[in-house]
DNA sequence: CAGAATCCCGGAAGATACTG
DNA sequence: CAGTATCTTCCGGGATTCTG
């Protein structure tokens, strides 16, 4: 019944891991989930996440930038503006990430109480 | 079409984050992914990852068994042996994290081609 | 406002050696 | 075989300062 459409085996795993490492970090995850909602600014994105360094969501930006998950608009006004957009490619992302936020959600009681016990055992 | 089954808005974007944090760790997934295939083995799964240190998966597997989605049976024998095995929540996470596996099999091109073309451009 | 540049530190992770 | 222990190296990432 949790059958997966696509098997494990039969493609080489690592490629999987890589594109984990990139949306599965930290910050893009929560950067593309934010751009979900429409364009935003940088400072925009900055607030709406709230515990990203200036230079992070540089960083993270520009590697979603790299990878064609978003793009950047900037306008050549006084002062700047900049927006950020996901691409179609983006977007199609989140559907796969939601499902995943959809298993955080239902085993997250799940997963804490294990740690706890986890912890209790190995004092 | 795209339509996500779980929408961002309205529930806490970090735990997506946390969980995505365990789950994205690059040798976590593909301890989950190989363990998709029964039990194995320390070494056994050292060898199919190829590249991780003993140190690391000492450390994503304790992780693991801490978060409840693997389980440790030792062998109390000479040599000792030690089985890892994914729980029901373990094989649980297989689905989404092959959503994700789907996904980036789907898209990898489409990436690499924006990636190179990103860095042509940026010298 | 949107970044670039610089400095700096703690933790992540590899290599190696030892053990039950 | 399945780890633990130790050392060391590296770099992710925060804080701060400066610019177009």
């Amino acid at each position: 019944m949790t059958a997966p459409s696509v098997s494990y085996e039969g493609h080489d795993c690592r490629m999987v891991s890589s594109v984990l490492a990139r949306v599965g970090d930290k910050w893009s995850v929560l950067v593309v989930m934010y751009l979900g909602g429409g364009p935003k600014r940088f400072n925009e994105l900055k607030r709406m996440i709230g515990g990203v360094s200036q230079r992070m969501l540089t960083l993270t930006l520009r590697g979603l930038e790299r990878d064609g998950l978003v793009t950047r608009t900037v306008f050549p006004t006084i002062p700047p503006r900049v927006d950020y957009e996901l691409t179609d490619l983006g977007r199609s992302l989140r559907e796969p990430v939601s499902a995943l936020g959809g298993w955080a959600q239902a085993h997250q009681d799940e997963i804490e109480a294990s740690r706890a016990a986890f912890d209790k055992a190995a004092g």
